[in-house]
DNA sequence: TCAAAAGTGTTAAGTTTACACCCATGA
DNA sequence: TCATGGGTGTAAACTTAACACTTTTGA
């Protein structure tokens, strides 16, 4: 039984996060410019490694609170990766996971001290090793997600404008939506409410304030079969 | 820099197979009644460790090998599992992936030798360790993958009938479907070929076989944006 | 001759798309 | 007063869903 574990070779096991963040209307990550070999000068995603004794998810979320001070996060398992040469220096298998946070809510100094940045996602530099590969896999598993559940929420503030709300699923999706078919199916969703806030920071006419209902989009899945 | 790893742990990574069969109008797995420990005695997925030198991916096709006889499967992968204690001998880190085969062909000794069963997707045993939590995952996965590409002809014979394919969708969705409509929709797909040939062994009198044309997929998929 | 599976079109319902103007306000 | 973003409805096009009978043939 020992023999059974033993005569095979253990790796290290990292985890990478795609840390989306939303603002002016596009969607950026959040990426480290490395202060640290392997890779020193070079562009890579926030990771780090799988610990004795913790969950790999867990691990996830360790390593999004140390770049951004903030728990509670939307994350998703994207993937893992595992080629035998994909880092250079050790054989190492990664787990990409994909976070959503509020691009105005993050611990700015933590980022700093890690020298990272938010870079808009179509103007992406040249990443380390296959992180590329984990952001092209990660937006695609978004996308998809972002399609079946209301997952977006998470990249914008708590009240937010229709108008915002348009954008990011524009950006999202990568093609515009005709405005009016928009609000049409958002007045649809229950979970979406109207807050009577008024927003007068974007326009001087004043856009109405909503948000997302949790505990409402709960209850409209029991009828949804 | 020697240090930047070797101060984290390594860990046994393995691949765990979900391996997908279609007969009798039913999907089901070849589920591994195991002769070893740990978890002798009990029901699992095929599995095994990731090699030196060898990439994840390739250890799966190994996997399935061993088992099946078969190369050239497709495969795809499901999601990592990492729970601290998701195997109770040593801390392995295990990454799933689902193969879909055509359960005519496959080397029935070698199953034999592992002693391999194909069980009924709505029949299963209680699996070890986290195969459940695997195994529905890796339905979702197919499912979705599954109304987005035409893989489920990996399932099916070269030449099928139409009620086979229809079956086969009905299964992989768990509802019914209008014949007239699937049949509609399938003469749409210029990629689903009928091939001149007649079965004769499932009616007296006799079906169209059809046959998938991957060539004419890729072709199709120009078109579509 | 009949049981069993194969094959075949039309219509209604529902969904999606396209489209243009007025409103409120602060500068 | 005007520039700016907010807000609103309808009709056509398209897609999906519902539905029942005839054909072939081996036993």
């Amino acid at each position: 039984m020992q023999q059974y574990y033993s005569q095979h070779p253990r790796f290290y096991h990292a985890v990478d996060c795609i840390i989306f963040g939303f603002s002016g209307g596009e969607l950026s990550l959040l990426l480290l410019k490395r202060k640290f070999n392997p890779g020193k000068g070079e562009w890579s995603l926030m990771g780090g490694f799988v610990q004795e004794g913790e969950n790999m998810d867990d691990a996830a979320k360790r390593v999004l609170t140390e770049l951004t001070g903030l728990t509670n996060v939307f994350m998703e398992q994207v993937g893992s990766f595992g080629q035998v040469n994909r880092d250079p220096g050790e054989r190492v298998i990664s787990t990409a996971y994909y976070a959503l946070i509020n691009i105005n809510e993050y611990d700015r100094s933590l980022v700093e001290e890690h020298n990272a940045y938010w870079v808009k996602i179509n103007e992406l530099p040249t990443l380390l090793f296959d992180h590329q590969q984990m952001v092209d896999r990660a937006r695609l598993v978004m996308k998809v997600q972002a399609a079946m559940q209301p997952i977006s929420f998470n990249l914008l503030p708590e009240h937010f404008t229709l108008t915002q709300l348009q954008t990011l699923y524009e950006a999202i999706n990568g093609e515009p939506i005709d405005k009016r078919n928009f609000r049409k199916r958002v007045a649809e969703m229950s979970y979406i409410e109207k807050t009577g806030l008024i927003d007068k920071l974007t326009s001087r006419r004043g856009a109405a304030l909503y948000k997302f209902n949790e505990a409402k989009y709960q209850e409209s899945l029991k009828f949804r079969l």
